[in-house]
DNA sequence: ATGCACAGGTCCGAAAACGGCGAGTCTTAG
DNA sequence: CTAAGACTCGCCGTTTTCGGACCTGTGCAT
């Protein structure tokens, strides 16, 4: 049987969100924002038991900061409360990502540097990869040292969609 | 990534010189000139972080040097230390260049000759162009084998104006 | 348990490209 | 019949580019 990424974690609701990209679905415990995901991306979490609940007031809240998003204004005004789990480096990485402002990129060495030393820029990707939060936690704002995307679970097409949307320049 | 020409090199003060063919830059070590340029040249360096110090001896010697060159007098009479860096192959070409008197001409393939074999001539054009201290380690009296100019970092006309004040006949 | 595949980066050696040339041919214009 | 250009090719140090080897955490397949 396929683990799902969210084994033992107490999720409470979950609800699909359309967005110019495409439906995604987000996922809530009790304490905050667990997923957020494309439908159509790669390390999908799969069906999931958790009881559709629209109403649950972080995918309340997270939609509303969507709304912002694509609208082009200052997400930093409607807080998320977030509730990552994984293992301690990849919490680590995360957070880093989170430093990230919008509009701006950093390099997998970078992150890496940030959390430990360049030598795991490799696990770093990996763990890049595995954020179960998409858009919230940047995940997307981070490139590879030459400039390159490298790669996006949601799919190239769509990290390179989400940086022009910020203002970025892409070589 | 762009490679400073000074990389690792202790810069010790830099200075703007201006002459009758524009404004050089000139760049010292604790040890001697390091470097004269036209600020408009190939092969520039680039902006440096070294601390601007007009009154460095080095820069200060330089000036006078370049104040009787301008004049036509006698610049064997102000003895300027050098502190060239560059490939052994390069600093053996400029110490060559440096035995070809004021209003006299070599051919690039005499100089390659006169460091190790005529069959280098066109890496001691290169290693010619590469000159970091310009004027005073002459580059501009190598021409070609038959008479033409060929090439200089600060631009041929320089070149040509150069070669004529010091009374050098022209084809 | 063990091995393997990755959304990367660094280091190092090999190979190719690039010039401020020179000599030899060939082509035009006198 | 010269003589000055245009072209080709071999020359060589330097610079740039390219391709492996290695490093590292984690999930998944064996």
């Amino acid at each position: 049987m396929m683990k799902t990424a969210f084994a033992g974690v107490p999720l409470v609701a979950q609800a699909e969100i359309d967005t110019p990209l495409g439906p995604m679905t987000a996922l809530a415990t009790e304490k905050g924002l667990a997923g957020l995901w494309f439908d159509a991306q790669a390390h999908h979490p799969g069906e999931l038991a958790t009881p559709v609940d629209a109403s649950n007031r972080h995918i309340k809240t997270t939609r509303r900061w969507l709304d912002a998003y694509w609208a082009g204004k200052d997400t930093a005004a409607i807080p998320i409360t977030l509730d990552l789990h994984g293992s301690l480096f990849q919490r680590a990485v995360w957070q880093a990502l989170c430093g990230i402002a919008h509009g701006h990129t950093r390099t997998y060495g970078q992150i890496a540097a940030q959390v430990g030393n360049g030598a795991v820029a490799r696990a770093t990707g990996s763990a890049v990869g595995r954020n179960p939060v998409g858009l919230i936690v940047p995940c997307h704002r981070v490139i590879g040292a030459n400039g390159s995307l490298t790669g996006y679970a949601g799919g190239l097409e769509r990290k390179q969609t989400l940086l022009q949307h910020e203002g970025v320049l892409l070589v």
